[in-house]
DNA sequence: GAATAGTGAGAAAGCGTTTTCTCACCGCGT
DNA sequence: ACGCGGTGAGAAAACGCTTTCTCACTATTC
């Protein structure tokens, strides 16, 4: 039963009161359904507008068997590549008069599964960034999430849609950047153990340490924000490394400030780069040298190919696999030459 | 007509089936009436756990009048400020079961009251966040949208709670600030036009004038954007000012980074303000003088109004009036005395 | 002029729930 | 033994829409 306590909201039988006609009619008017009488049209419009009548989209939806709104989760919104995805999402949708449903799980993976069935539940597909959940969970849950898109993660389910970024070639373009500069001691500053974009760095710096075994490269523990950097300048005094790889554009940000609060300067004694290409990025001082992760492509791309799930079953043709992005060396400040004493010693 | 052109989604009739009872007993049992035998409901339950039954949210809705989601509409999704408040916002509906809607009015302010309209009828509340929409559009349109809460805008409908930054305050501290430092040439980079957060600085800087006569105050155009700050190098040179203050933290940090580009020492030659604190201030170099905004206190208690409002009609006595929100002055490593040649000159 | 096709609108079913209404049944008291 | 309050579950209405089904009425054709 409805509730309407207090002044019930003026619905499709007013509107057809007011016209004489069936609320039938008045639906077919509104949907703009031809085989009605102009003139009969007219009138149903006429009381629409008086009445100031606007259909209830929850009716609609029930009716309908869609809601034209998408969810996303996500680990975390105050990390600035979620916002950015969820904003190029969002605009994306938008254009296609689509809404999008937000959820944020905090970083605990537990959580995830359930929001991302409440979510998918409430909306016509799912948006599925950077899932923190095991392989075998987010297997098993697919297909009950479809229609559903991946970011930065990949299933069997051939149905779902996944958009990953290379990061494992982006580290290794970074890493050979610093090389082509001189430096033969590095260190690289991990992120969360959870992440399956550090997992894909983590590669990226084997095969790049195959390549190169007479690189020196350290592996040093820092996290996803910039706290970590910031916390993470002892550990890179110590490792003696003239380039360092922050995990991405934050943590080197916090790298940066704590090396300029210790008189260290950069890029004179130490190399720093970071990664995703992160507005603030291009303003830090010195500049970020960083790798650029498309990132409102991202965000857009994820809307695109939901799109065509819900639309029809067929992708563009030839849509098996992930889409794979790669990110682009973005030189700036914040790299250059080993010192020449450095060099020699 | 509903669709189920596909497998039907599985749903309540098909539970009570399974369990031999009517989809009434079913619906009591899934709400925890206790009204059901103990024995029946654990016949229904094991049904339903076994058939995996989740009951579908769009006829609930229906049923229920509510849908247990709130929309927020925001200027401008890429303005870290909007972010944190959205941010906020999620966050404390989540813990009390409720998720958000977002919209994005891409500072178009014609789109507003469409898109608020549209938010609202799928929500059982909005959150308004900074309209740019006019004094008297905003007032015609206030009482259909209720529950609504604005943020940084009011409205003289009494219904509508409203969170308010004291922008003109917060300006008139990182003057006084200035002044104390010796500084006597100072100059403000202004917002946007439309902006009411900027009028309300604009405000403050009046009355700062007011009570200090003696000291020279230029008003320049920029905008709300890294960009803009930058841009401004040139304008904030020419002016003979040693003390800026920027519209903003990302104002600041394009004229922070601007000014490294000319050689300009920072706080040594130019003190430089921000506003807002967003987390990027406290790792620039230098560090950022600004005026902090509780921010993620905003977006909390925007839910929380909006809790009050959707729950009873009754907001804790005495809720008349906007809430007001101090910032609170951050001396960070931006602004520093002025240079002893110039205190003379 | 009558049969037929065509047009347009109302009646009603359906979407998936919740909740009121109704009633069968059980046990209790007199 | 009969009635009565209480309990618990099914029938059905309601939420607000869309769409199929049906049918009345008009226009067309031989």
């Amino acid at each position: 039963m409805g509730r309407r306590a207090t002044t019930r909201r003026i619905g499709i039988a007013d509107v057809a009161l007011k016209a004489g006609v069936s609320h039938a009619t008045v639906s077919r008017v509104m949907n703009g359904n031809f085989t009605v009488d102009p003139a009969i049209a007219e009138r149903v419009k006429a009381a629409a507008t008086e009445l100031n009548y606007q259909p209830n989209p929850v009716g609609r939806s029930l009716a309908l068997g869609k809601t034209d709104t998408i969810g996303i989760v996500v680990p975390d919104l105050s990390n600035p590549t979620f916002q950015a995805i969820l904003r190029g999402l969002s605009m994306a949708a938008a254009q296609d008069g689509y809404r999008v449903l937000i959820a944020d799980s905090s970083e605990v993976s537990s959580e995830e599964a359930i929001l991302a069935g409440e979510a998918r539940r409430r909306c016509d597909g799912l948006v599925l960034c950077a899932p923190r959940m095991s392989d075998a969970e987010l297997e098993e849950l697919a297909p009950s999430l479809h229609p559903m898109v991946l970011i930065n993660r990949s299933t069997m389910d051939t149905k779902a849609p996944s958009l990953m970024v290379d990061y494992g070639q982006g580290i290794q373009e970074l890493a050979e950047h610093l090389v082509g500069l001189g430096h033969t001691q590095l260190a690289f500053l991990a992120g969360p153990e959870r992440s399956a974009s550090n997992g894909l760095r983590l590669q990226g710096l084997d095969k790049f340490k195959a390549a190169h075994p007479e690189i020196d490269l350290r592996m040093l523990d820092a996290g996803s924000s910039f706290e970590a950097g910031h916390e993470s300048v002892d550990s890179v005094l110590a490792s003696g490394a003239t380039g360092v790889m922050a995990f991405n554009d934050l943590v080197a940000m916090g790298l940066l400030s704590g090396l300029h609060e210790r008189g260290v300067r950069v890029p004179e004694d130490i190399s720093v780069t970071g990664f995703d290409d992160i507005p603030f990025s291009r303003y830090t001082t010195p500049t970020l040298s960083t790798a650029a992760v498309p990132i409102n492509e991202l965000g857009q791309q994820a809307w695109h190919r939901m799109r065509d799930l819900i639309r029809n079953v067929s992708p563009d043709a030839g849509n098996e696999g992930p889409t794979i992005f790669l990110p682009r060396l973005e030189v700036r400040g914040s790299t250059g030459p080993v010192r020449a004493e450095r060099r020699a010693g």
